[in-house]
DNA sequence: TCCGTCACTGCAACCGGATTGCAAAGTGAC
DNA sequence: GTCACTTTGCAATCCGGTTGCAGTGACGGA
């Protein structure tokens, strides 16, 4: 274990600790470090960017630590058509995080860069007989106010 | 074209090629498999699927031509999530696609297939100031009416 | 008709994100 | 402490996507 790990429980936040449990999730320091910088970062991130901002975790521990808590519903994932998975931490009040609930994306083509737009909610539609929905994947691909405004 | 009734799209309809033609894409022989393929098919396919079913083509010859395909809107292309990138036949009627003319795909988690649903269309959200929108993608993940019912 | 140019295609190599096998380190129960 | 199980790091691998390059073909002009 490296020294970013070595920090001390007690002053560690709590609160991160604690949504960890209440997700059902066993609290070792990666779960701790990875779901404590997605609560950080106010936009969603690839597994790449995570490796860069936790240098010294491997990859295939936060990729595996990833699919922990998206297993157990502590954090959200997409596609937002750059090619690589976004990660976001969930932030349901709840444990069970309603698809209604859920905002929706912007990826912008010219600088590459995903916003979430927290106000508008996923439009949920009616879908024929038999199918069940576990998710929504609302995503639009475009230009952002900043990027729209340079090209103007 | 020497009567002006003979722009009217549904009668010029017909060949792959004049579908080529009409996009402004220089009909080849790799262009019109690919088209002629992709209309043929009743679901989106992967890059990888197409490969399969063109097999004497190369991939970065299918590659290449889903591109151009892509540029001049013959094709739409999108992701559900199943990590490679789906490509489907666009069927409007005119050259330009509205984004609100789109419909939603349904991806099974099960039996890992994509459903294009043809009679619900992407519900449009309205978004702040300064985005512009340029495609919009809407993808259900869930179970599909085959697997859900098995497992009910 | 021949020639030059440019678009198109196939092959092979490459890239990068995602994933896995395995061994070492850590953790909890006893 | 010991044992069983979980977690982590490292290295290798997989695979969809992408590119460089050379060969082929289509087309227009001399």
């Amino acid at each position: 274990m490296h020294s970013e790990f070595e920090f001390n429980r007690t002053m560690a936040n709590g609160t991160i600790e604690q949504q960890l449990q209440d997700h059902g999730i066993h609290p070792t320091a990666a779960r701790i470090l990875v779901l404590q910088k997605l609560s950080e970062l106010t936009h969603p991130v690839s597994m790449t960017e995570l490796e860069t901002e936790l240098e010294t975790m491997d990859k295939s521990t936060i990729f595996r630590t990833l699919n922990v808590l998206l297993e157990h519903h502590a954090i959200h994932s997409f596609e937002d058509g750059s090619g690589s998975v976004k990660y976001e931490i969930c932030r349901c009040e709840s444990t069970v995080c309603r698809v209604e609930n859920r905002h929706i994306h912007f990826y912008c083509e010219e600088c590459n860069r995903t916003f979430c737009i927290d106000d508008v909610k996923i439009p949920v539609v009616e879908l024929p007989d038999g199918y069940e929905i576990e998710s929504i994947n609302y995503t639009v691909k475009g230009l952002c106010p900043e990027c729209s405004g340079r090209k103007a």
